[in-house]
DNA sequence: GACCTAAAATTGGTCTGACCACCTGGCCAA
DNA sequence: TTGGCCAGGTGGTCAGACCAATTTTAGGTC
């Protein structure tokens, strides 16, 4: 008979410094373009040794949340929502037929996310999706096809829903759809 | 007078570290399963300190091409299947309440996703879905909670969907949910 | 005061040597 | 065969040092 053992992992130091500092980030208490403390300074204040603590360092530059400048610093990476956004939309446009999927994804979304963008929405969340509508229909009206309009207001009704999560992912499956529409030529 | 800069990118020691050894696996003279040689010895045949080979390990090990191990080694990672995207883990749990959010998110998703699988599952699909829900119920009986086979059958649900994208959003947000269950102490 | 220059202080990058905890494998006794 | 024990190897961590790039500061000039 096999009991079930948890798996131990063995939790290393500088994964605790990288989570206590992703942390501060998210938190904002550390913003873009702060330079954190100097390493010597800050493996002290956290207790550990300067090599484990670079390792850390390491870690959250490769995660392109910080950079390190030899005798200036390290710094709080100043813009980290767009590039990894691209970074999405590139993991999302791999693999055959991942246009058609990632059409298929948002369709899925669509209608959830308008049900919840109407339990949530405010009176400006309204107005603001009237505005990207008739903002559409005037595209249209001057013969455009109205697709960045169409895009904006998926974008606005998926603010509404105040989940960053679904905001980050209606982005970047409107880029996707929307880069298709800019190269209808490819390779073959 | 043309003075001509040659572009000087500053180069660490670590990175042509984490280069050569990256070039050895797609080489495949390090197969997976392999053991690198040890630490001190690795880093007297690259002729740099256990210091930066660390650093690069830790790149490499980010990368998920190496595993290390205490008192075993480190070794050339066998090649995830799906690999985890990081990158948008790290960006989904970005911000306040992303944790609900995401959560949030993959209510919305579960139906919608069951019912394309519903259409498109094949014989092997469902036999498939079932094992896990044995799979789960076993755990539970056993006194777990039951997580991870839950993960297990939302992950196979969404590949019955044939859907790569959806896959790929399910699994991270799995990986996320699945993440937070684990760490539930943190800093002040 | 404004402006330039060079020394001093600061900071990341690298190196060395050491100690610890853990894993492995062989040896030996029960 | 089984189980315990021990030595050697390995990754994880630490402390201190030096180097190179950068910033800051202190003088000095106009």
């Amino acid at each position: 008979m096999e009991t079930q053992f948890k798996a131990i992992k063995r939790r290393r130091l500088f994964q605790d410094v990288v989570q206590r500092i992703q942390d501060l980030i998210r938190d904002e208490r550390l913003k873009p373009g702060d330079r954190l403390p100097a390493e010597r300074e800050l493996a002290e204040q956290l207790q550990v040794s300067r090599s484990s603590l670079r390792e850390a360092m390491r870690t959250l530059e490769l995660q392109e949340l910080v950079v390190s400048k030899p005798g200036a610093g390290t710094f709080v990476r100043a813009e980290a929502s767009e590039p990894v956004n691209d970074a999405l939309v590139a993991y999302l446009s791999e693999g055959k037929d991942a246009l058609l999927d990632v059409f298929e994804m948002r369709h899925i979304l669509e209608p959830q996310i308008a049900a919840l963008a109407a339990e949530r929405a405010t009176p400006e969340d309204i107005q603001r999706m009237e505005e990207m509508l008739a903002a559409q229909a005037d595209q249209i009206s001057r013969g455009e096809t109205g697709v960045e309009g169409d895009t904006a207001f998926h974008f606005a009704m998926a603010e509404a829903t105040r989940n960053s999560a679904l905001v980050k992912v209606v982005t970047a499956v409107a880029d996707i759809l929307g880069q298709s529409r800019e190269q209808p030529l490819q390779a073959p």
